[in-house]
DNA sequence: TTCCATGTTCCGCA
DNA sequence: TTGCGGAACATGGA
């Protein structure tokens, strides 16, 4: 599930239920999903604040930072007795709740760094799409500097840090380009669309979702299947290979 | 049983 | 240097 709107769900949920709660214990139930040794030093700390950078979710330990990162499967649950089934690692909190990552897959990581800034940095991340400095021109400028497929491009976490498989269509789809479509054949006006698709299409989920749970009938998401009928001008809904990925893309109104 | 998957990294090639 | 295809990682669900 996890790309920007879910993480950013996720967020919400981490700063609703887990703030200000004394961790007394650290429980790993797979290794495999750590990014460091140990997790120990968040012992007896609490979480004062959350922060989210494209699909990477920060827990403020003071002066320490839990990162969380979710794969393709990764999930929280704050629950009183059992864990769920997938729990990965689970904090115990002096009131007697627990805090759950969990992780089918295991693609994910639970990781301690020093702050969100310093490791945007390190990693490399690019602007979070949502972040007030990922103007128009902005994205303008990253265009400039980039060849290829529009949407390897969406999907480039060094580039724009966020978007995954789902929105990217999604935006592309908004915008009513070709996911095919290379950077250099797009015109001035399709550029703008497509920022302004990016933006709305990540809002509107993070609202929609945070309220039903669910997606918004005019998305694509809800009809990615070979042969389904386009929810916004009827044409037909297709499946392909791009950048590697399952691509979804309405034959009829994305050129 | 087989295929597919909302992610990321690494390698080799152009 | 940049982009791209393919494989690998680990596992559940249809």
């Amino acid at each position: 599930m996890p790309e920007l709107p879910e993480v950013e769900i996720y967020a919400r949920y981490f700063a609703r239920h887990a703030l200000e709660q004394s961790i007394l214990r650290i429980r790993v139930l797979d290794s495999r999903i750590l990014g460091v040794r140990s997790l120990k030093p968040l012992v007896g700390r609490a979480f004062h604040r959350v922060h989210r950078h494209g699909k990477h979710l920060f827990a403020d330990a003071g002066g320490l930072w839990l990162r969380l990162h979710f794969g393709m499967t990764g999930d929280l649950d704050y629950f009183r007795d059992d864990p769920p089934r997938f729990a990965r690692v689970v904090f115990d909190f002096d009131n007697g709740m627990h805090l759950a990552y969990e992780d089918a897959r295991l693609f994910g990581v639970v990781d301690i760094v020093s702050s969100p800034d310093d490791f945007v940095r390190e990693y490399g991340l690019g602007p979070d799409p949502l972040d007030p400095t990922f103007t128009l021109r902005a994205f303008r400028k990253i265009l400039l500097r980039r060849r290829g497929r529009i949407k390897a491009l969406l999907l480039s976490q060094d580039i724009i840090a966020g978007i995954g498989n789902l929105y990217a269509d999604e935006a592309l789809f908004r915008a009513s380009i070709d996911p095919r479509r290379t950077i250099d054949r797009m015109t001035g006006d399709e550029v703008r669309a497509l920022y302004k698709a990016i933006r709305g299409v990540l809002t509107e989920a993070i609202a929609f979702k945070s309220r039903d749970g669910d997606y918004p009938a005019r998305f694509l998401v809800p009809h990615r299947e070979e042969g389904q009928r386009c929810p916004r001008c009827g044409g037909t809904i297709r499946r392909t290979v791009v950048a590697t990925r399952t691509t979804y893309y309405c034959a009829k109104h994305q050129r």
